[in-house]
DNA sequence: TAATTTATGTATCGACTCGATACTATATTT
DNA sequence: AAATATAGTATCGAGTCGATACATAAATTA
């Protein structure tokens, strides 16, 4: 059992990791968590990019999301837009000014110089090992997942290559299937 | 390159970690940058039990620093010692109660769940990803190292098996090179 | 030796996070 | 139609965090 090891290796690099972006964003009058919201935001589905979203997300709770969100809306970096059919709940969506500050903060510098000195070997094997161990820490603990259509129980793919959602009955493109969403269920 | 997706799972975990502390801690009153105090002090060596220890270790400023050890020596978990011949540092042990809490608290239950789930190769493979990650960030970025004296540029083994630090030019015990020290260089 | 500079650490302030509580409004269930 | 569940907001207090200013001790230099 190596699970000391394990542990120490990923709170060190989870610490240095916040601590550059909060050093980062500094200059924007920005929180690490700020970043933190705008990346999830850019990441997820149209079923997903809700302050309760967000909040399962970032295990937070709402009332704090909810304050996270006006400094994001007040900054200009994210746009509220009301659900058309649900009046309770509003859709977020990162502006051109949020898109350009992850572009330039996400990945941290810090951590693209790193990944560059790694042979393409060792990248592989981090992303299989770092993928198992998220698992198993979502699973041992049921908790969501997070992740993307392609590994959902709800998903289908269709005789015409387009794919449709079980749970929220709505044909899926392309590009949707490439989101995380809030409702996803690992096949396995 | 996979730069994005292995950042995107530290990210990811480093969050849930940091959570799921949060949740675990509060109880105590305390927040998670408290508990992670406690376990670098539980892992350093005596010249590295500082507040510029800590300070350096976490990337944050002395005078933060300074505010969070007054927390955690006025709960108890934590002993301040003058150094004998530095009249400016200070010496922080982690007490009693402070073991017993980091005994309880780290790694996470949560993590723990999670490993046991993992293949004795996994864990292997996890500990060299995840070693040869951090080494990249640190060196790619000039920081400073935080290792064990196994690993270090300064440390010499004598002929009757003990062992010698060429900075300090004292003496270390076997219990010392397994502590970890704001001084390390590594080998290469 | 005396003066200067550097290093360690503390105190205080303001901006901000975060959880808890209470609250409103809309959907859903009974 | 009434009760309940869900999505979200508002406000408060405790606490982090960085910045600044400060005190003391050690190291360096003149």
């Amino acid at each position: 059992m190596k699970t000391n090891q394990i542990y120490d290796y990923i709170e060190r690099l989870g610490n240095l990791l916040r601590t550059d972006s909060r050093r980062d964003v500094a200059e924007y009058g920005l929180q690490p968590i700020h970043l933190e919201v705008l990346h999830y935001l850019s990441l997820c589905n149209r079923y997903s990019d809700t302050p309760m979203g967000v909040t399962d997300y970032l295990g937070q709770t709402k009332g704090t999301v909810s304050q996270t969100l006006n400094v994001l809306e007040k900054k200009g970096l994210l746009n509220k837009h009301p659900d058309s059919r649900d009046k309770r709940m509003t859709h977020l969506k990162v502006s051109s000014a949020g898109k350009e500050l992850l572009k330039t903060s996400i990945p941290s510098p810090l951590f693209v110089n790193a990944c560059e000195q790694l042979t393409e070997q060792s990248q592989t094997q981090a992303v299989k090992v770092l993928q198992e161990l998220l698992q198993a820490i979502q699973h041992s603990n049921s908790m969501k997942s997070f992740g993307i259509c392609h590994t959902c129980r709800y998903n289908h793919k269709k005789e015409d290559n387009t794919y449709f959602c079980e749970l929220t009955q709505e044909s899926l493109s392309n590009e949707d299937i490439q989101l995380i969403c809030r409702e996803h269920i690992n096949i396995s």
